[in-house]
DNA sequence: ATTCATAATTATGAATGCAGTCCTGACTTA
DNA sequence: TAAGTCAGGACTGCATTCATAATTATGAAT
């Protein structure tokens, strides 16, 4: 459990957060399994406090779920939790593109711009082409400023990969996601919120059309 | 520290993260103020780990900000924070009210109305008109039905409590944000989505420009 | 008198300990 | 054989203890 002094340093708990955040969405940990608290205090060599502490943490963010003396589970996604997370992300994506069309300065352009172009060249890696998808997205959150939006969006991202449908992206949309991230800048050079909104609006609906059809995903 | 057997019994880390918000609600805990841990267990008559866990449930929630090794305090909130608070609390709601004028049925719109019809008969009342004003705005969620949007504007409504200056509704308001109300209610009667949004956009609006003019709140 | 060094105190963070509850499974009984 | 009961073990939840970092206070030196 030693990690390099960062300048910043994270407490254990957080560190632990972020370990079982990466077991969760590495499938380690499957939707709707007990959580061994025991098990994982030995695999990361800690006492219960602050795995326990983690636990809360997560449960608060709605990656876990907490019974009364019986335990914590790992959060299981109903297709209706889907959606409606995915609903949500919509909104909050969608009017911050509004936002940046308005607001965003040259320079922040540009590199949303580098950003995008970055996306393009991955188009046929589809791991780092998912990456650099969610760099895009989380990116643009941030030149838009809203601290609030910027959490509320992670936490939802985060509980869409819950999901196996997450992967919106994942298969055969690669393409059509290209052009819709293309609509997107122009949009924004463009300064047209509506038009920006309106097209990452669709974006997502587009996602989940897909990812509600089984054979757009299904190889 | 005793409590009604209820039928879900909660974790004591949750009665005491309630019993938390409360303090900081009522300014016995102010914003930037540091948290004795042991002055609050002595308080509670608990030990430190369920007020820890508290802490940190709280902590992720936005109400309280933890320093490493210094402790935990009362966040405190910038003008921005709140405004951007603001902002998604009207972006959120808005098109919560689009959507229940779309879908909801009969019995909820009544169950609206007559929520309303309460706030309106508390008009002089402060105190209950706030918390009937508060139930309308929830219960609006509550029949939209998406989980996520509820529990990020509970969070919202939360860290927005933190600020003084979320009493916009308190002082002058009251006939302005009853006639907001009434035309709500008007557009979700008549099932039109986009005037539902458009007017309870503008009965946000109208609050962030009285709270950000000292002279609307001053009386 | 002011500043620096160091000791003492205090508080945080983590580990350990303990009691109560829940689950399992064997054994009893109809 | 099936249902019920009770004992044992396991795990959760909370309390307590321990270690270490930070702060304050004290004293010395410039």
């Amino acid at each position: 459990m030693t990690h390099p002094p960062s300048l910043a340093p994270r407490a254990l708990y957080q560190e632990v957060a972020e370990l079982l955040r990466q077991r969760i969405f590495s499938r380690e940990l499957e939707p709707g399994s007990w959580i061994d608290e025991l098990k994982l205090c030995a695999d990361f060599g800690i006492s219960r406090t602050p795995l326990r502490e983690a636990i809360k943490v997560l449960a608060t963010e709605g990656l876990i779920t907490m019974k009364v003396r019986r335990g914590a589970y790992v959060t299981e996604m109903s297709s209706r939790d889907v959606q409606e997370a995915y609903g949500l992300l919509a909104l909050l994506e969608s009017d911050a593109a509004a936002q940046v069309a308005l607001a965003a300065d040259d320079k922040q352009l540009l590199e949303l711009q580098q950003l995008h172009e970055a996306l393009e060249a991955l188009a046929d890696v589809r791991d780092a082409f998912f990456a650099a998808n969610e760099r895009f997205h989380i990116r643009l959150l941030e030149i838009e400023g809203n601290r609030w939006r910027l959490q509320f969006v992670t936490d939802l991202r985060r509980v869409m990969k819950l999901n196996r449908h997450h992967s919106l992206f994942k298969q055969g949309r690669v393409a059509e996601s290209l052009a819709e991230h293309r609509a997107l800048m122009t949009a924004l050079h463009q300064r047209d919120a509506a038009a920006a909104a309106a097209c990452w609006r669709a974006h997502f609906e587009n996602g989940l059309a897909a990812a509600a059809d089984p054979g757009a995903t299904a190889g």
